[in-house]
DNA sequence: CTTGCCATGTTGTCACTGTAAACATTTCGA
DNA sequence: TCGAAATGTTTACAGTGACAACATGGCAAG
């Protein structure tokens, strides 16, 4: 049987081809339309009502293809993961792995928390449901093996590498909230000190 | 002038005095009611409404004490952020001070958000709206204050005081919060070990 | 004590939300 | 070709935060 593509697909303009009574493909429309909507971050919630406009379909059109709000908002999440997953795998390669790849993995985490607010936020603030999952495409998993390699081969030498990736995690993790929440503000600079007290060094 | 009185005042039973159109202190009712209801977590929305049958009081009612629901979030919000200074201090104390002291105060943080998850939630989720903060009754404020006296006096050799803190607040911000999301699972002595990574050693 | 002000609580209502049910249209396989 | 399955629409309903108009009772001035 073939695995469902979960992954968005951003295809076409979006909007149904004028009159059309078919979309073609809502589900990635939506999502595409929803990923859009994070981006501009008004701060407001995100309605069904808005999302269905944006896309030209009537709002519970967007029921065919999410069994309830709750499953839309974990696809847009699990989008958001896949992509601090891609950015980050592009810069450990851009590093050149090793302990310069490890923390620019670390910044590119708090970076893309910075610059995605809404969407990060979304990604992570989401309670862990049982959706059954797809492991291999799962997006913080992915992300997690990428961590995890990146402690095995950024600290060869590390007494513990499982409580080392939990420390580096739990901290840009920790600088990305507290961000986003106001309590510190964004400051690169900052980010990269913090960030290379650990990453850096041995901890 | 005498300074308003904002920390929570959990006095009679709650309920007002039977047929009572006044009922005394709504306010510090409402605030602790509803921090029973964050307590009790069901996971679910805090609604006006049920906040105000629970008090025993018409839903718009609250609108004399708060001017919208955002005002009593953060009133909510900053009592949390006030519990978990008292507990952190306490925490403190306990331990004597100094590196243990301050090893303490970064489990404690964790352990409460473990504890009390949707009050620690809001308590930071909040996006730090500019209310015209007393800012030394403010209980983010004081945390913070706390935070940079223990680095102060458990790291004396420490070479920038403020990354290290900032560093220590991250580290157990980061851990509260992806307990709280389970994208890692509780457990007392892996905190202990990852906190003590920071904390107890120099870095 | 009386009177009237004003803080506090209530009722009614509005726009908006997620979602379910019934109906319409299109696509596609037998 | 034809009917079933997939997809989209309309209508409707209960629940939400919020506002305006009205009710009540405590309290201070006369």
């Amino acid at each position: 049987m073939a695995s469902k593509d979960n992954s968005v697909n951003i295809k076409s303009g979006g909007a149904k081809a004028s009159g059309a009574y078919h979309h073609g493909d809502l589900r990635a429309a939506v999502i595409a339309a929803g990923l859009k909507r994070l981006e501009a971050d008004d701060g407001g919630e995100l309605g069904l009502r808005a999302l269905a406009r944006d896309v030209g379909v009537s709002a519970t059109a967007l029921y065919r293809h999410f069994p309830d709000k709750e499953a839309l908002l974990d696809a847009l999440a699990d989008e958001g993961l896949r992509r601090l997953g891609a950015r980050q795998a592009q810069a450990w390669l851009k590093a050149g792995g090793g302990r310069n790849g490890f923390k620019a993995t670390g910044i590119t985490y708090v970076r893309f928390a910075h610059e995605e607010p809404a969407l990060f936020r979304l990604s992570f603030t989401r309670q862990m449901r049982e959706r059954t999952v797809d492991v291999d495409n799962d997006g913080g998993e992915v992300a997690y093996k990428l961590l995890r390699a990146g402690v095995g081969e950024a600290l060869p030498g590390v007494e513990d590498p499982d409580t080392a990736a939990l420390h580096a995690w739990a901290l840009v993790h920790g600088l990305a909230m507290l961000i986003l929440d106001r309590r510190i503000e964004w400051d690169e600079e900052m980010v990269e000190q913090v960030v290379g007290l650990t990453f850096g060094g041995i901890c």
